[in-house]
DNA sequence: GCGACAG
DNA sequence: ATCTTGTCGC
């Protein structure tokens, strides 16, 4: 893949007034509506992982027909992140990129692109297939300037994207989801708030998406997926579109293998 | 000043 | 995110 956006490219060296008027712009330039071509009802996962077998990887088929989804996922060592982008056709991985940058700033909520952004494009530089669409970890639209690093990423290489995050950066839910046991498959919208500056409060910008769910509501209970839209994929596409991609785990399987790769790249 | 806060 | 083993429950 290839940046077509440079002015945007995370530099860890500017100051936090400097990202966030990068932000703005970032978050001006982002479309969230539908641009991408790409149909849910398209994207399958590995019915071997659905029926719980195990899989080895398979080997890289760079033809074929269907759409390419990408998960990206990073882990950090000492003083430098690692990213991993896996590319997965029809459910099965069809090529993996691994990118680095040293970590120069701290995690700061909000400005998690300036972090570990550099990694990442060096991840996806490196990627032959261009995917029909990025899953990143973490926020997209919902972000306090409509700017999450999967807006970020999206905007940087004009590729459709989504964020799939664990916990909620900003925003409210329209309904009660604190302890509340939501069935597999259950949505609740999450609007801005006057946490996001950049639109009005009471505008859609992502939803809790219940990916999984143990059977019984008493003990235990999974917590939902945060999903929110990155670029040129609108809210409710974006959960459509990360729901399609699941197979029976909490997590998005193009994440999961990410997650698993940069894993064993970061391990042993 | 206090609270909230992706990874 | 990361430091880290076993363990309770379905």
């Amino acid at each position: 893949m290839e940046v077509v956006r440079p002015a945007y490219l995370p530099d860890p060296a500017l100051d936090a007034a400097a990202m966030e008027a990068m932000q703005r712009d970032i978050a001006a330039d982002a479309t969230f509506a539908d641009d991408h071509g790409l149909a849910p009802d398209a994207i399958r996962v590995d019915d071997r992982i659905e029926a719980g077998e195990s899989v080895e990887p398979a080997q890289a088929t760079l033809d074929g027909d269907g759409p390419v989804v990408a998960g990206v996922d990073q882990a950090f060592r000492e003083d430098e992140a690692v990213s991993v982008a896996v590319a997965l056709r029809g459910g099965r991985v069809i090529e993996r990129a691994v990118g680095r940058a040293p970590l120069e700033i701290p995690y700061v909520p909000g400005l998690l692109a300036f972090r570990e952004g550099s990694a990442i494009v060096d991840a996806l530089e490196s990627l032959s297939v261009g995917p029909d669409l990025l899953v990143l970890d973490g926020s997209g639209r919902i972000h306090y300037r409509e700017a999450g690093i999967a807006t970020h990423v999206g905007v940087l290489f004009d590729a459709p994207t989504v964020g799939v995050a664990k916990n909620l950066l900003c925003g409210t839910p329209v309904a009660d989801v604190e302890g509340r046991y939501l069935d597999a498959g259950e949505r609740v919208g999450i609007e801005a708030n006057e946490e996001v500056e950049t639109c009005p409060a009471g505008t859609t910008i992502g939803h809790f998406y219940q990916s999984r769910q143990y059977d019984h509501p008493e003990r235990r209970h999974v917590n939902p997926l945060v999903v929110s839209p990155g670029h040129r994929v609108a809210t409710g596409t974006a959960t459509d579109l990360v729901a399609a991609t699941c197979a029976g785990y909490k997590l998005p399987e193009p994440t999961r293998l990410a997650d698993a790769a940069v894993g064993d790249v970061t391990g042993e």
